[in-house]
DNA sequence: CTTTCGTAGATCCTATAGGATGTACCCATG
DNA sequence: CATGGGTACATCCTATAGGATCTACGAAAG
């Protein structure tokens, strides 16, 4: 018998998980400065486990830190770092779409799709789009989940952290719809034909690329 | 004009960079507990930046966190886990090199082809297995570098911790001279021929999976 | 008007202390 | 002898305070 694993955790386990998601849900904005101590008291906290979560994110490149001087938000991806991470997302991605043809479990070949068969309802500009973003983002995962590396998956997310700041930076980059996209790589997954699927993905991250780059006409 | 950035750190960072090497020089055993206070004292400094150093580390793997249980250095990988990383390997280092042969700079290529050169000399099994693994970890951080691409470079980092923590403990995994292999790949770098570079890293990647998995006969 | 210097304030970094939790040992009991 | 419970200790986690550093603003000199 499994039992579920207990789930005790710190204060500063809390806070970073606070600070994350205001980081990615854009409530602080790339360049601002975090005051420490301005932070600890909104959360109601001591400075401690603030300067922990923020020692954590720092490594995962959410913050930059310059000794003495504070943290500030990690700025917007330039251009060249911008296609850096598309062209990463082209090795890691295709690779793990790949990997799920081959080894995904059936449960995860339905999840992905029935994942790709969803589609977002109406509303209003921003909240369609966040939940397009979200679910986009829960399809890659799937991906990456099914592909059963987990070093392989870690990367992904890693770069999809990155990838979501920029998404709320220019929330109209991405309309076009994808679904078809989606489907295709689900369905290569489903068939298990290991070349389909890299294709499918190859196809739709190239074409997420030329959609997003309609944001560096500078 | 351009001046060296100068390096400011704090107590946090040297503490970090004490701990880091202490577990990938083995100082301290996978599976050890890591008591704060105790760490503190022998460091000189205040259980603060311990934390601080800590809570990075685990972001990177390098040690796990009990919440309100204490610190230990994570444990060894297992062999399906050491399949994966390998798995990642043959992805990233092999399009690191691909990439190396389109996009190195002249001085990247000379340099690669200067440290496959090299070879290290004798003194006891010890000392030499120390500058053999010192010496790979070099020429596969150049190729990394070379590719031009930050981000592959930062993943093929991140992976190559676990590699040396795993190499330390069994010292003697890896003892065949892949000279020859460092010298096919430097060469096809130098060529600008993505193809060869590609292949030349696949094989002595493999090869070199095969010398380690002796270490898992259980 | 521009530049340089100096000071005041804010912020970061570190150390110390106390409350909360986990761990290990010993004793009692079946 | 094996098992369960209780207590003492060690350790972790958090809060607070003080010293060091950086930043920003204003005044003086060129």
């Amino acid at each position: 018998m499994t039992l579920p694993r207990l789930k005790r955790s710190t204060l500063g386990d809390d806070v970073y998980d606070s600070l994350r998601s205001a980081v990615l849900e854009h409530v602080m904005k790339p360049g601002d400065r975090l005051n420490i101590d301005a932070l600890a008291r909104d959360l109601e906290v001591s400075p401690t486990p603030v300067r922990e979560a923020l020692a954590r994110m720092e490594s995962e490149g959410l913050v930059r830190k310059r000794p003495l001087a504070g943290y500030t938000v990690s700025p917007l991806l330039t251009r060249d770092e911008f296609n850096d991470m598309f062209d990463m997302r082209l090795l890691l991605e295709c690779a793990a779409a790949r990997w799920a043809a081959t080894r995904a479990t059936p449960e995860q070949r339905s999840a992905l799709t029935a994942a790709a068969a969803r589609t977002v309802e109406g509303g209003d500009d921003r909240t369609w789009h966040a939940a397009f973003t979200a679910l986009d983002a829960h399809l890659h995962d799937l991906v990456a989940e099914a592909s059963g590396s987990p070093l392989l998956r870690e990367s992904i997310t890693r770069l999809h952290a990155h990838l979501h700041l920029h998404r709320r930076y220019f929330p109209y980059a991405q309309t076009a719809v994808t679904n078809d996209e989606h489907q295709q790589i689900a369905a290569a997954v489903e068939n298990a034909d290991p070349d389909a699927a890299d294709e499918a993905m190859r196809l739709h991250l190239t074409h997420a690329w030329e959609r997003h780059l309609v944001a560096f006409q500078d």
